[in-house]
DNA sequence: CATTTCACCTGGTGGC
DNA sequence: TGCCACCAGGTGAAAT
């Protein structure tokens, strides 16, 4: 479901509610445990801690944690603000699948079908993680034996022009499927490698070790724009997203060849064509993309 | 090794 | 209304 722009949207939220908070009490549902770390575990882990801060690598959403209230850290006397600006000691890493939401509400606020946890805060508020297709995965990890959790791809927003032309260099499958690959670019998914190709002109099936230097640029730029803009709307609701608070995105109504089949091209009136490739609709304008 | 296909899940939609 | 096929924002394991 959620691409780069719906995961920074919902991370952003969740950090403005939470950060600074305390972990009081967690709860794990579901037959099948839809977590990386088993429940029991993740549990302990997370109970106690405070919230450092909230934010995005790649497609995941990472709480940074403190250390737990009862532990010796109130020794030090530290204030909530002095804690925070202390070093993480572990991490909820939050990865939302297709259809995940990640919501902060009130205790009371009616339970949603498929609610797998429930974190209770000191503050008051719940952090709750809804996912109906159990595509989602939730993992804790230490930090005294892990290093800090960093999505494996290269960042679409910062990457350079040079490093961007070096990924794709001499690879010889679809651009459309290197996109997707997140070990090249961490967070683009099917709408927004559709959006980008759309607006670079490229059509989705040209082998990524194909393009010239120039279509790459073009690509990176178009690429960083979409995904920007996309930001800026809170992201795309195509059925189902929506952010911390429940609320729906806005670049739905910006898609220029996304699920549009059929329909005339924004740009030049030639209907939007829709093929599978990587397994994954995709949907391209003939004309403005070759 | 690089690339492609498929299984993993539930729910919504549209055709008959 | 019911049944069925097909579609969906992702990802890793298995196959090629």
């Amino acid at each position: 479901m959620p691409e780069l722009p719906e995961v920074e949207t919902i991370a952003r939220g969740v950090n403005l509610r939470v950060r600074g908070d305390r972990i009081v009490e967690v709860w794990f549902g579901g037959k099948r445990e839809p977590f990386k770390t088993p429940a029991a575990r993740q549990a302990k882990g997370l109970e106690g801690r405070s919230i450092l801060e909230v934010h995005r690598t790649g497609k995941h959403i990472v709480c940074e944690l403190g250390a737990a209230a009862d532990r010796p850290l109130d020794q030090r006397g530290g204030s909530p603000l002095v804690e925070c600006a202390s070093e993480p000691s572990a991490q909820w890493i939050v990865h939302l699948g297709m259809t995940g939401r990640l919501l902060v509400t009130t205790p009371d606020a009616p339970v949603a079908p498929h609610t797998h946890a429930r974190v209770s805060l000191m503050s008051g508020r719940e952090l709750r993680f809804v996912d109906p297709r159990r595509f989602g995965r939730l993992e804790f990890r230490e930090l005294s034996r892990n290093t800090g959790f960093l999505a494996p791809g290269a960042d679409p927003l910062s990457v350079t022009a040079a490093e961007f032309a070096r990924l794709f260099h001499g690879r010889r499958l679809a651009i459309k499927a290197a996109l997707l690959n997140q070990k090249i670019l961490s967070g683009v998914g099917n709408i927004y490698a559709d959006e980008s190709l759309f607006r670079a002109g490229i059509r989705p099936r040209r082998l990524a070790g194909r393009l010239s230097r120039a279509e790459l640029e073009g690509l990176r730029l178009a690429l960083g724009e979409v995904l920007r803009d996309a930001i800026r709307l809170g992201g795309s609701s195509v059925s189902d997203y929506v952010d911390a608070e429940g609320a729906r995105g806005f670049f739905q109504l910006e898609h220029c060849v996304y699920q549009r089949t059929g329909l005339p091209c924004l740009r030049c009136q030639t209907p939007i064509r829709r093929l599978v490739l990587a397994g994954r609709g995709t949907h391209y304008c003939p004309q403005c993309q070759r």
